[in-house]
DNA sequence: ACTAGCGACTCAGAAAGGTGAAA
DNA sequence: CTTTCACCTTTCTGAGTCGCTAG
């Protein structure tokens, strides 16, 4: 065993998929030369040392986390070309952007740029006219034509995407200095819109009474209809994980009971375990099944009579221009899903009213209509906000907004300032991380615990954790991990365990600088088991921190800048571009997947995952079971080949007698029941031709046939191999070949679905992997933009397409 | 000057819905 | 050819972040 591969930990060779969890990694401060410049070039001289020992490693650690297990992974073949592994676009990108960055932080465009944007600015209301938002409304609601028209239809939906295509707003295409929260200082004060109109908010329709009986200590009890509802919110959930959950039950129960006590009619139900709602389970699963059963038409009848409804909902008027909502729906009522242990989760979500919401409109805008016999709550004309419509939900007492949808213009602008963002932190975070390895040994322990929590978001991608109350799950990030969240383990390995936002548990071993390490003993040892651990730390003073090192810098930016490097890095290392499209978002997945590690990113296991795993190494070993019976001819063909091919000679792993038995029975117990479906389906079909039946003798012989192949298999399992009159060697090396060609594709397929089984790639391409990285990759591959973002994304990141075809991050 | 609370926004996984390939 | 199942997309709404403001 080489030197290297004795410093990867046991746990990252065992598990080798599950990176995240247990993987060691080895993560010191970057002791960063300031005698460099430009800090795009003390990125690109960072060396990779080959062997990752101790010493060696203080060296070569500029590089955010994942790089780092990449490192680990692939130590071989790194070990001969560490530096120009470094395209040199990216030096040469880094620094053109930095000269982009001077001219426009004071606003100093060139005027030739100046004059090409006010032209293409110049266009957008040509475009305008041609799509007057009426017009567009009556194109959307187009009924669905008759058969007969179905060319009409198909040219019809070209002229409507063609349409829908004119009437984007291109604002990316407009002067920078125009957009709304495009300036250094923020986005506030910063008047979003003049004009806005739309028509408000849907309610869900109000309770219609089902009268099934749930049961209380076994018998039939009537309840009111408002408690029906309630009673039917838990029934409907009661073989979910939180219909089982104790905290979900008493919420639940004791909210229910206030319900039931509102009317005198109710019974009183004094214990939640005599309550029996299994008679309106039962009826709901009914009904989904008779759902399931209708057909095509009447479910395509009732989607169209939905749609119809939510028709006038879909868009709002913003300064002339049709935008796309995102939520118009009011949340109905329910029970409060908690995720984790939330002390709160159970509790009754009250259906809100008109009167409850507060409507964002111009002021020269239609008031939209409401629920007969309600009043809206207010009506405001906030031209600050973004927001159309807000209330207050009872359980937390917070608000919830009604806000444009992803691919508007509002969301697409913060969007990329957002990743403009971290794409500046890239210019300082040479100097950022220099700064905080000098403060990690600061006398103040105010500064030493924000340098040490700095190192952790930098390199750990953590979140900057906010304090939270008693009513809410106990969950932290970064400033507020706990003593309990971290355990040290001399002379530099931390190990993390905590869970995060949504209880997401994150699990991590990683190496630290010896600075840190000792920073961590020593304010662990102050504060003591439960206390915070960044006893003098706030996130609005971390952050106060950061915007001093960069202006608009906080601790989340970490995240996007992390994620969206790792993932240009990722590509540029993975993608061939003579691989086939397959090949490529191979690489593509798998860069994604290294920045959903790093997120930690996690999802449910489906609960069929173990099962699909058996389906599928049963699988693997058919094909070895296979290979072994051609093997086994060849040699008997040919017994030199033995010697010739050693690797033929080595037998299948994992195939052992029992296996290799069961997997015949199998087989003929299979075989003898499709003989028998293919032979009845046949008379059916004879049948109802009207042509003469099939006799059984028939249905015999086939399955005598049957027989003569268990037999068959029966003496191949005894040692007796037959090899057909016309079989060569050459074929059987043929057929072995595409056996292991097939058996390669089976394993990788079965590491992959390993790999991903808790791993969610969607929310890091959705929130943290900038798309013009992506948007630049699908170019330079030419790869479909198709193949990597859903509809909708596409959409969202429309935005993004408007870049050289060079961009790098 | 500090802190708690809150408003408005981004980010998060579960669940529902849709689709296409395998059986 | 139909049905089933696995996978992907979309919807839903809860859970964070972060700056501001009031006391």
């Amino acid at each position: 065993m080489s030197d290297s591969e004795d410093d990867i930990p046991l746990s990252q060779i065992n598990n080798g998929p599950i990176i995240s969890k247990a993987s060691t990694l080895i993560l010191n401060a970057a002791p960063i030369d300031d005698s460099t410049p430009d800090p795009s070039e003390a990125r690109t001289s960072v060396t990779i040392s080959a062997s990752q020992d101790k010493e060696s490693s203080e060296d070569s650690d500029d590089i955010p986390l994942t790089q780092r297990k990449q490192q680990l992974e692939t130590e071989k073949t790194l070990a001969s070309d560490s530096d120009d592994d470094i395209p040199l676009a990216d030096k040469r990108a880094a620094t053109k952007q930095i000269m982009k960055q001077e001219s426009s932080d004071d606003d100093d465009i060139p005027l030739a740029k100046k004059r090409k944007v006010q032209a293409k600015a110049k266009e957008v209301p040509v475009s305008k006219v041609a799509s007057s938002p009426k017009r567009a409304a009556s194109t959307v609601s187009t009924p669905a034509p008759s058969k007969k028209a179905k060319k009409d239809e198909v040219s019809k939906k070209k002229l409507k995407k063609e349409e829908e295509e004119r009437e984007i707003y291109r604002w990316w295409e407009e002067q920078t200095s125009q957009r709304a929260g495009d300036n250094e200082d923020g986005g506030d004060g910063v008047i979003r819109w003049t004009e806005l109109s739309h028509y408000g908010v849907l309610f869900p329709p109000e309770y219609v009474p089902h009268g099934i009986q749930m049961k209380y200590d076994g018998k039939p009890v009537t309840l009111t209809p408002e408690a029906e509802e309630v009673a039917s919110f838990f029934a409907a959930l009661l073989e979910s994980d939180h219909g089982k959950n104790p905290t979900f039950q008493k919420n639940f129960f004791s909210d229910f009971r206030e319900v039931l006590a509102k009317n005198p009619k109710n019974p009183r139900l004094e214990r939640f375990d005599k309550c029996d709602f299994t008679p309106i389970w039962h009826q709901f699963q009914l009904d989904k099944e008779r759902k399931k059963q209708l057909t095509k038409e009447e479910k395509l009848k009732l989607k169209e009579e939905r749609q119809k409804i939510e028709e006038p909902f879909l868009f709002a008027t913003v300064d002339g221009r049709k935008e796309q909502i995102g939520n118009f729906r009011i949340e109905p009522p329910g029970l409060f899903r908690g995720r984790g242990d939330h002390p709160k989760t159970g509790r009754l979500k009250r259906r809100v009213y008109p009167e409850q919401v507060t409507l964002n409109l111009g002021k020269e805008s239609p008031i939209p209509p409401t629920l007969p016999g309600h009043k809206w709550g207010k009506i405001v004309h906030d031209q600050q906000a973004t927001w159309l419509a807000t209330w207050k939900e009872n359980i937390n007492d917070t608000s919830k907004y009604v806000f444009l949808a992803p691919n508007s213009s509002w969301k697409g602008q913060s969007d990329m300032k957002k990743f403009d963002k971290a794409r500046e932190l890239k210019n300082y975070v040479d100097k950022i991380r220099a700064s905080y390895t000098a403060d990690l040994k600061d006398k103040l322990s105010e500064v030493r615990q924000r340098a040490t929590a700095m190192y952790l978001i930098d390199r750990l991608a953590l979140r900057a954790g906010n304090e939270k109350g008693d009513e809410e799950a106990d969950t932290v990030g970064c400033c507020s991990l706990r003593y309990e969240h971290v355990t040290l383990e001399p002379p530099n390995t931390v190990h993390f365990d905590f869970l995060g936002k949504d209880s997401i548990r994150y699990e991590n071993t990683v190496q630290v600088d010896h600075q840190v390490f000792k920073n961590l003993k020593l304010f662990q040892n102050q504060v003591g088991e439960g206390h915070a651990i960044f006893d003098r730390l706030t996130t609005t003073g971390l952050n106060k921190h950061l915007n001093s090192c960069m202006p608009g810098l906080s601790a989340k930016v970490f995240r996007t800048y992390n994620a969206s490097f790792t993932c240009q890095q990722q590509l540029d290392r993975l993608t061939n571009a003579d691989d086939t499209l397959p090949d490529k978002i191979l690489s593509f997945n798998r860069a994604n997947r290294e920045v959903a590690v790093l997120c930690n990113h996690q999802r449910a296991a489906s609960k069929s995952h173990a099962q699909q795993m058996v389906k599928i190494e049963d699988k693997i070993r058919t094909i070895k079971y296979q290979r072994m019976k051609l093997r086994k001819q060849l040699f008997s063909l040919d017994a030199s080949i033995k010697k010739k091919r050693p690797d033929l000679a080595e037998d299948e792993s994992d195939l052992d007698d029992d296996w290799i038995m069961q997997h015949d029975i199998d087989t003929i117990a299979k075989e003898r029941e499709k003989v028998q479906t293919k032979f009845h389906k046949q008379n059916e079909k004879r049948k109802a031709d009207g042509e003469p039946l099939q006799p059984d003798s028939e249905l015999k012989d086939r399955l005598a046939k049957v027989e003569d192949l268990k037999v068959q298999l029966d003496k191949e399992r005894g040692g007796d191999i037959s090899v057909a009159a016309n079989m060569t060697v050459h074929k059987l090396l043929d057929r072995i070949a595409r056996l292991d060609d097939r058996l390669n594709a089976t394993k990788i397929q079965a590491t992959d679905k390993e790999e991903n089984k808790e791993i969610s790639l969607g929310t890091s391409k959705m929130n943290y992997i900038d798309p013009r990285i992506i948007v630049a990759w699908c170019r330079s591959y030419d790869v479909p933009m198709e193949k990597v973002y859903s509809k909708t994304l596409v959409q969202k990141f429309r935005w993004a397409q408007d870049i050289p075809d060079d961009w790098k991050f």
